[in-house]
DNA sequence: GTCGGTTTGTGGAAGGTTCCAATTTCACGG
DNA sequence: CCGTGAAATTGGAACCTTCCACAAACCGAC
């Protein structure tokens, strides 16, 4: 080590002051940081974390990141992770499992400290992979038994969700989700969907908004139907805001008015939905709370090494926003 | 190496079986393998890197991650760098100069192949420790001639903007910039909105969205006035989308309409901005070309090892996009 | 001076790979 | 059988830290 030879001392005492650690007097401090300084040394990351045996790292794992809502999420999570002293490893999985497993696999190797799950599918291998490497996970914004997460409650949030059309007076009400990424937030929001439904007796109809996503001309008409036709469709309840935002543009596109002809009603709460133009009602989660609460998960964990403590599961109250993307049907 | 014992070779040629390097012999091969199957064995990354001397990641710098249109730039660019086996580690500068030089320093003490810049502040510094540590680096979006960029030319594209509302009819055209992030980009954009004003003749008048964007109840009526008092602003051009966007929301909250009271277009092209609620008028940029260009040329480098050759330059053509946020000034 | 005790500094093993030169094994022609 | 060259395998240094037991230096007090 150069530094340790320009200022006369042994690699030890080199790395006692960049540690801060052990004791080191006030004068050899300086003249081994004048040396670190003068030489433009830098100390590499790679071989403490080898020695230390983990990174200073936390892995995030997200389904999509173009999806606002969950940068959003991840923004926070870097920032909060770096104030803690630890960088951030992105990985998108375009929710395909096969990604997932494979990015975890990458994770582990490079010995992250823990693993922060957005849109987490459930699967099992991940879970044991993360386990069998005694690495703590946290999952955020989704529900799993199974390990620490902090998420709301999405099945009541969906409840209260159509409880709002319901209340509005409406009756043929339809649940909309994607299958881009297959997270159990989806399974729990149309399970709240459906709960509430049966509650009032109504008959569920479930449908899927890759159909008219993928820019479908026939799949669009169809949806048309489903309000103009037989269906009488007065309202939908989105498995999320970004597809209630894409919604309302394929339904106004057809010439139908939200919420005069039919309402809209979102879930997440995107700051995008707040827009005059865009008016969302919505289901708002609470974001800043959702990464902090799961970084505190996660962190207390790692600093203390119980990865084997059962798990700890945060549920946090998702709120209605009433905006106007949602109104009484027509009589 | 426990691998190693258990299929009874050395670990060198463990680690050959692993690296698929050298030639080993299909029975030794499956051995291997089957041990490392039956251990779960996971090879230590730390410790590769570490004799490489690199590990196998692109470091990417963004300003801010919550807006969409970078949100966007970064899952591309996460998804193709792992196509090419390279993992990705982002960091939010926050646009803040000091959060930039630390987290530069983070990544080289990490030991990344390379950076990729977004929202880059063109600091001296920053691009000094990349070039002292021979780490490349490539900026995308932005516009800087110290070291390889992709970016659409901002400055054209911004007079672009200006001509579309001259055309239209407006002579009292405003330009708005935020200051959150202080890139290149911004200055740029802003020059070019300068030499269209004055190609025409037209006072130039530059705003700050930070003023309403804080909430500032003086800042929003002071908008207003801007459009409905002596100032008489017909059009706005935004520096961005995201502002543009958010422009139109603040525009109508005071009721104002767009585009039949005031026009407003953007800059970037982000999805929400063909929006049928919205339809915002916009220079947008190729995203995708932009980031498999800047992966690119930064992966050139790295694989060639070529970090001292001049920079590379890549300019791509912005388009505009008529939409329905401008349109001619009331008579 | 010598002796405890404290503060400061050090030597070297360990961490898990890669990579190369060197060695062993193998197959085959003579 | 031997010799030869190619193929397969191996040993060990190197990568750059951390960390710990230990050594040295210093300081009063006796």
């Amino acid at each position: 080590m150069d530094v340790a030879n320009l200022s006369g001392v042994s690699k030890s005492t080199v790395s006692n002051v960049i540690r801060g650690a052990g004791r080191v007097s006030d004068a050899t401090r300086r003249r081994v940081l004048d040396s670190i300084e003068a030489l433009g040394y830098r100390p590499n990351a790679l071989a403490r974390d080898l020695v230390r045996r983990r990174a200073n790292t936390v892995g995030v794992m997200v389904g999509d990141l173009a999806n606002t809502f969950y940068a959003g999420l991840v923004k926070l999570l870097e920032v909060e992770a770096s104030d803690a002293a630890y960088t951030t490893m992105v990985c998108n999985t375009d929710g395909e499992l096969a990604l997932e497993r494979a990015r975890v696999e990458t994770l582990l190797e490079r010995a992250v400290v823990g693993v922060v799950l957005l849109q987490f599918s459930g699967d099992r291998m991940v879970l044991d992979a993360l386990r069998g490497a005694q690495v703590p996970a946290v999952v955020v914004s989704c529900h799993d038994e199974r390990v620490d997460c902090v998420a709301v409650d999405d099945r009541a949030g969906m409840s209260a969700a159509v409880e709002h059309l319901y209340d509005l007076g409406h009756r043929a009400i339809a649940h909309v989700s994607g299958h881009l990424v297959e997270d159990s937030t989806r399974a729990a929001r149309a399970a709240g969907y459906e709960a509430a439904m049966r509650k009032h007796g109504l008959p569920p109809r479930l449908l899927s908004a890759d159909d008219w996503e993928n820019g479908d001309p026939g799949a669009v008409r169809r949806l048309h139907e489903l309000v103009s036709g037989n269906a009488g469709l007065t309202a939908f309840a989105a498995g999320n805001d970004v597809m209630a935002v894409r919604l309302i543009d394929q339904l106004e596109a057809g010439g139908l008015r939200v919420p005069e002809d039919v309402s809209v009603i979102g879930f997440d709460g995107i700051e995008l939905g707040a827009h005059s133009r865009i008016g969302l009602t919505t289901i708002s989660q609470p974001r800043e709370e959702l990464t902090t609460r799961g970084l505190e998960l996660l962190l207390d964990r790692v600093r203390g090494g119980s990865v084997a403590a059962p798990p700890r599961c945060v549920t946090l109250e998702p709120r209605l926003i009433v905006r106007h993307s949602t109104a009484a049907p027509r009589a």
